[in-house]
Parts: structure tokens; sequence; C-alpha cells
DNA sequence: GCCCAGGGTGTTT
DNA sequence: AAACACCATGGG
């Protein structure tokens, strides 16, 4: 651990070994809406936390963390603790057919992110696109958000702003959730923030309960549906075995130039899905769609 | 003006 | 159960 004196306080960072990960891809990778490139540092927030992270190489540096920190949070957060090299050897044999994708992709991790920023962020997510989701989730942090840990440091305010509590998010209403660029979701956002803050979601039961169970209870809120309910669960609850499938995965399974039917239902779907999206991002006009 | 975006709800066949 | 209209908003 170092610490750096800068505006004469003490700001820890922590270096550690990320081979074979990319923290850049991951995080741009659209199962995120709150981080940005700043020359050259990914700089975001995350349980409260505002954090910047550089990477060489294997190693990558986190600057607004320390030893104790690190272990409690971003390990977790970034998924450190996977063998990503045997899931990806795992889905490829169940899979050939993804065998580019998963190569091209290989440095994405799914995150670990809290339950109902999750939650919010798929919600706001259909049907959108991902830089309107990203203004959108935003806006929320910067209305209605505590600053994080780290304040101080960040170059925007709004990059170091908590993602809003229930509770907070409770208190705005549909209006001006619509201002803020919902649309019709607002309804979905109020709803679910009333619900949340008056503790009438089970998050202990989404995350220990039987995955259809899990889904059942998503999918019983306003606004979730079958693509949101897998998105919160893979990356809020860390339900590897969850697909989520949007038009981009659609289109993949159905020209059936990377496969991916064969994950379905498989122990790390989820994982094989995400290098899925990943590389048909990167690469649309191999996925041009049929008249 | 149209089509599209990490879709879901409600209604009609 | 499958097809359909409708839902806000902004970018291409």
């Amino acid at each position: 651990m170092m610490a750096t004196s800068v505006h004469g306080a003490e700001r820890p960072s922590v270096t550690v070994p990320c081979a074979g990960f990319s923290v850049r891809d991951t995080l741009n990778s659209g199962q995120c809406f709150r981080w940005v490139e700043r020359n050259g540092r990914m700089c975001g927030t995350a349980f409260g936390r505002y954090i910047e992270v550089v990477q060489n190489g294997d190693s990558m540096t986190i600057v607004g963390t320390d030893d104790d920190d690190y272990a409690a949070v971003w390990r977790g957060y970034f998924d450190m603790d996977r063998d990503y090299d045997a899931i990806r050897k795992t889905v490829t044999e169940l899979e050939p057919r993804l065998c580019d994708a998963a190569d091209y992709a290989a440095g994405v991790h799914v995150l670990g992110q809290e339950p109902w920023e999750a939650l919010c962020s798929f919600v706001i997510s259909q049907n959108n696109n991902i830089p309107r989701i990203r203004g959108i989730v935003r806006k929320l942090c910067l209305h209605c958000g505590e600053r994080a840990v780290g304040w101080a440091y960040a170059a925007d305010p709004a990059d170091a702003m908590a993602f809003p509590t229930a509770t907070a998010l409770a208190e705005v209403s549909e209006a001006t959730f619509r201002e803020w660029g919902c649309g019709y979701r607002a309804a979905y956002l109020t709803e679910l923030s009333r619900a949340a803050a008056a503790g009438s979601i089970d998050f202990d039961f989404i995350r220990t309960a039987p995955i259809d169970a899990a889904r059942k209870q998503l999918r019983s809120l306003k606004g979730i549906g079958p693509k949101v309910a897998e998105c919160v669960l893979l990356y809020g609850f860390g339900r590897m075995e969850c697909f989520p499938v949007d038009v981009w995965i659609r289109r993949a399974l159905e020209t059936e130039l990377t496969g991916g039917t064969a994950l379905i239902g498989s122990e790390y779907a989820g994982i094989g899905q995400q290098y899925l999206f990943e590389y048909i991002r990167q690469h649309p006009e191999k996925f041009v769609r049929k008249s």
C-alpha cells in the first residue's frame, strides 16, 4: 500500500496483480453504467466509494482504496477470485462456436454490483440505449446520491456520487423522474423505490433462493420481465447461470455465427453471454440484420 | 420523417 | 401461447 499526498490529505492506493483481466473492457462492456475514462484512468463509484483505476499489463493500481478496503469491496466487485481461464475452457467446450468471442473478450469479468443499483439500472435499460442509460443513472446519482468516500478527488463531482438509496429515490416524484429522461420507466422506478424503501423486496431471498424462485420473485415487480431479471441476478446477485437475452444476443443466436444456445442453463452461461455481448458490440458488421 | 436502443405490460387473436 | 400496440426519449 502506498499513500500519496494530494491537497495536503493522504490518499491511499493499492497495486494488485490482474493477469488476464481488462479493467477497461470490463467497465465498458454494458453491464454497468457509472464509469468514465479520464486520461487513461477508469473513474467511478460503487459501494459508496470513489476510485480511479489504471492498468499496466498484468497489474492494476487502484487509487482511493487501501488493502482492507480492496479486500472488502473491490476484489469482489471486479470478481478477481474466480478462475476465468478454467471457465472459458468449460464454456467453449460446451459451445465451440463461442471460441472467437471468448478469445476476443477474454479480459472481461462479470462484476459483482450492488443489487439495488443493478435493479434500478436495468429497469431503466429497457428499450433504451447505453449512452442514454448512463446519462439517466448519472442524474439519479447527482441529484439523490450521497457524496462517496474520496469525493474530493474527482475531476467531475458527478463521478463520485453514490448510487441513491431506495429511501432517497422514494422521495422523488414520477414527474421528476420523467424530467431526468426516464420516460415511461418513471412509473416503474417510483413503484420500485417505494417498495424497496418499505422493505417489501426481500433481497436475501433473491440472493439465496433456488434460481427459478428468485426469477419469479423479481418478475413479480412491475417493469421487470425476463431480460431485466436475468441481468439483475447476474450482475447484482452473482448468479452466473443467468443468461440475459437482449436484441444483440438474440441476433447472435439467430445468425448462428457464434452460437450460444448450448450455454443456456449451464453453470457459467452468464459469463459466456458476456463474452458474446462484448464480441457482438465490437463487431456489429458481422451481425447485420437480414431482410 | 423513420428506425433503433441490454424490453415490459396489457390486450387481442 | 403467440401476436400486437403502446410505451418516452434521443441519436443516426
